[in-house]
DNA sequence: ATGAAAGCGCTAACAG
DNA sequence: CTGTTAGCGCTTTCAT
């Protein structure tokens, strides 16, 4: 490797010290217009790029946030990162990919790893069970964002960026009995999430507010992976008294459902409604056109970016953490296809 | 922030000199077992996280590998880029994520970016036209290894993952053939990237090789975004003597091609056949299931970062870059309903 | 087996 | 405006 040019050989070249380099270079302090084109002339010639990770030891700051999904294969965190990825290089942050497969073993493992690089600050949308051990990590010091996946505790810890899960849910379903439908199943996420349980109980309310008596035989349940929605929609839709609308609580939840819809030549909308939620890019596509409750994902990775970001600045000017700030972003729902 | 313990406090705790920590740690050379035995007390007792940042100044070494992608929110490079992370992870290197959004002049901003941040080396695969650019990055000492993305040349200057694009292509069209097909349309990507140059390619010979002649007018090619597949579908199929099958040369194309064919009411595979490549997660639950070559895409991002710890190590140890070294991994044509 | 000391490349007082 | 100096936390000769 031709090993690359340093601080002290620009100072060399250009006859001064490493620190005027220095000076000149960061433009902080003032340095002799003269001189420092001399420096900037040598910084050309010996094409110096300066050493990032000596610059991090010394400032305690390495520019760097780490970013925690379950896996990017989902569309939603690969939208989700996107958006924190244009927003944290547009402020020079550099972001780490950390897909923890659902796992807290890998999850930990991860955020300890990474405390030990100095990262900035974490943003986190894989928790499943972890609101103590982030709170502790707020509580050493470490600027954290929960994105989408949280539970009602953590909003008072940590900032989180989100929607009102509740109110989307208890407004798609108000839809669904708008436009006439009576018995609606539910192709629920897992429980554990705080998100999928503030879905589930948006259905039921408006369910109950339209009069309509809650039956648990319509709530699919994943038990292992996704995967089994799809089975469950069978055993469901074969059964008596089968459904006549199905409300997803994710679009790749409603992909499975319907893939299972059209292998029993069931015909969306007209013998069955589906409705999903996300509004990932492949629900437009999809045939028919999936009617679905939009969120912001990119809105709420650039969110989630910036709201690090506001942290991290407010603990290099006055050295502590600001007090948490919750964002809730608004939701839409978009009529498609697949609804009547 | 709790400021963290560091081998000095470790050392004053166990009584002990920062240099005979540092060894106990590593565990390199021989510490008696004793002493070894103090140190790790007061490791504990301090919650001592070794600080990487500086080793990595020390080290001349980050465990840091950079991954470019044009853009994670393709599923493609999603499923790519959790192949390499998986790989990286479980050899103790950390993986930074950039999005270049096709766009040179970013790809290049990260490049420099990451260079002072002495990461160990380069997956990329979002290249364009930047074959002369990565040559000279491993000119420079850096390991580079392509997946997907790579021109002819590049075999010969740095390490490439990949699929024999021509041959698959060949294949899928000459199924199409011998399914009794003879006027196949193609949806095309990007003919600047030489994979989809061979893809291309592929499907011709096939045709001629069956004697069938090529027409141009059955060729879609992408002139802003992919979203214009859907408008050139419409177009093609609505003119005279459309075609009686459609190989789209990504599935992503593939989706947009059914969504405009589902649009006219056409059903496939009876109107018309059609066949992807890529066999992303989804394209076994649209509807109808798609045709499609598979790539092992998640093996191909395993590979990748194989390679790439293959050359750093060899790297660290001979202080040299290994000769480049190309891999071909296999594809197979997975048959669902959107053909006959 | 252990300690002292040099130094990775950079920034930031402190003097001048 | 500029140079000197002291580290950031770690590894690694070189002595002992």
């Amino acid at each position: 490797m031709t090993t690359t040019a340093n601080l002290k050989d620009v100072a060399k070249i250009a006859g001064v010290s490493v620190s005027t380099v220095s000076r000149a270079l960061n433009g902080k302090s003032c340095v002799n217009e003269e001189t420092k084109k001399r420096i900037m002339d040598a910084v050309e010639q010996t094409n110096y790029r300066p050493n990032i990770i000596s610059k991090s030891l010394k400032m305690g700051k390495s520019n760097t946030i780490c970013l925690l999904v379950s896996t990017i294969q989902n569309p939603i965190f690969a939208e989700i990162t996107q958006g924190v990825e244009d927003t944290a290089r547009k402020s020079g942050y550099i972001v780490v990919l950390c897909n923890t497969d659902e796992d807290e073993a890998i999850e930990r493992e991860y955020i300890e790893n990474m405390k030990t690089r100095w990262v900035d600050g974490f943003i986190i949308c894989s928790a499943v069970n972890s609101s103590q051990y982030i709170k502790r990590l707020r509580g050493e010091g470490f600027p954290v964002v929960m994105v989408n996946r949280f539970d009602k505790e953590d909003e008072k810890n940590v900032d989180t960026v989100g929607v009102d899960n509740y109110q989307a849910a208890y407004d798609a379903t108000r839809y669904l009995i708008q436009t006439g439908h009576r018995r609606i199943a539910l192709g629920c996420g897992s429980e554990e999430l705080y998100l999928y349980r503030e879905r589930y109980r948006g259905y039921r309310e408006a369910l109950e507010d339209a009069g309509i008596s809650y039956d648990d035989g319509l709530v699919m349940r994943e038990t292992y992976s996704q995967e089994c929605f799809y089975q469950l929609t069978k055993k469901l839709m074969s059964a008596g008294d089968p459904p006549d609308a199905i409300f997803a609580l994710s679009d790749p939840i409603a992909f499975r459902i319907m893939h299972a819809l059209h292998d029993m030549n069931l015909n969306i909308p007209n013998d069955i409604a589906v409705i999903g939620f996300d509004n990932v890019e492949l629900s437009s596509m999809v045939e028919p056109p999936l009617t679905t409750v939009s969120q912001p994902l990119y809105d709420l990775g650039c969110a989630a970016a910036k709201s690090l970001i506001r942290q991290i600045q407010h603990k290099d000017r006055c050295g502590e953490l600001p007090t948490p700030v919750n964002s809730v972003l608004g939701t839409s729902l978009i009529l498609r296809r697949s609804t009547r």
